[in-house]
DNA sequence: CTCATTTAGTTGCAGATGCAACTAAATAAA
DNA sequence: TTTATTTAGTTGCATCTGCAACTAAATGAG
């Protein structure tokens, strides 16, 4: 199958590319010179607050984070000899871990979240409309309904 | 200044990088499938073939594919190697070099592309309305108008 | 119960990236 | 002309990523 992609299909690839390394640059930059930890950290530790302090298992989260598992291992490893996670035995599976988020964990969230949050309104929110957003939003869920969804 | 993030743009944030990062996980995965190099080549060569055979500084390479100049230094190294390309002294300015695309390159462009091609159009094309492809365009160039252009 | 298969997670290695330091040529200042 | 500053590109180092190979526990078949 699958024809040839239009010229429109091909700006419309090209523009949300740029868009997403133009953006996270931006992101990532903020939050260096704020002297805080890379964007993979955010998510990870939002994640485990998210769930409560109830612990995920390792796979859980890399399905959440969309983070292929020995990434996700070493990333963990990161977190943990920054404290800011603990990896705990599984009582119903011996193989696995529980992660669970820690006191300065929660911090480094709190610390975080407002350059972050700072980042996504300058170079993001401020540029479109409430209706633009959400229209993004939308044509974008029918490019991510595809198993990865 | 900038408030805070409104919960449709962190929706539409997140899905811009999940869409971002699926699609380039399927057009990687089919490149290498297929037995062909990555992205980036694609994009550097494709640029000097847009080119002509004139050849491109490497600073001006930079700009369009948006990498830093020491991992296209390093890229150009690589493509060097397998011969795709070929750096020549520059005559105007004694520190730079012209970058020429190879006769392999341009054959190395040609196989890549239907593969790519594909990718796009059953990933993302093939998902969306002509105008939905064009108000993608259109939003996101809201995003890219900031002096990364 | 025993053995094969699947699943969770880790590790070694190669390739790629970011950063800072570097070389060398070009430009500007004295 | 001499010296300082900027610009083009490269290199070393630490970090990060992907892939494949590995360990170990869980599940399933005989």
């Amino acid at each position: 199958m699958s024809r040839k992609p239009s010229r429109q299909t091909r700006q419309a690839w090209i523009d949300l590319h740029r868009a997403h390394r133009l953006l996270l640059e931006r992101a990532e930059s903020a939050l260096k010179q704020a002297g805080l930890p890379p964007l993979d950290w955010y998510d990870v530790l939002l994640e485990l607050r998210r769930d409560g302090g109830s612990g995920l298992r390792q796979y859980q989260l890399g399905e959440r984070v969309l983070l292929s598992k020995h990434n996700l291992s070493r990333l963990i490893d990161r977190l943990e000899q920054n404290d800011l996670v603990r990896r705990e035995a599984c009582a119903e599976d011996g193989r696995g871990n529980l992660i669970r988020i820690t006191g300065a964990g929660e911090r480094t969230l709190e610390r975080m979240w407002p350059v972050y949050g700072d980042a996504i309104e300058s170079t993001f929110g401020a540029r479109l409309t409430r209706g633009e957003a959400v229209e993004l939003s939308r044509v974008l869920a029918k490019v991510l309904d595809q198993d990865g969804g």
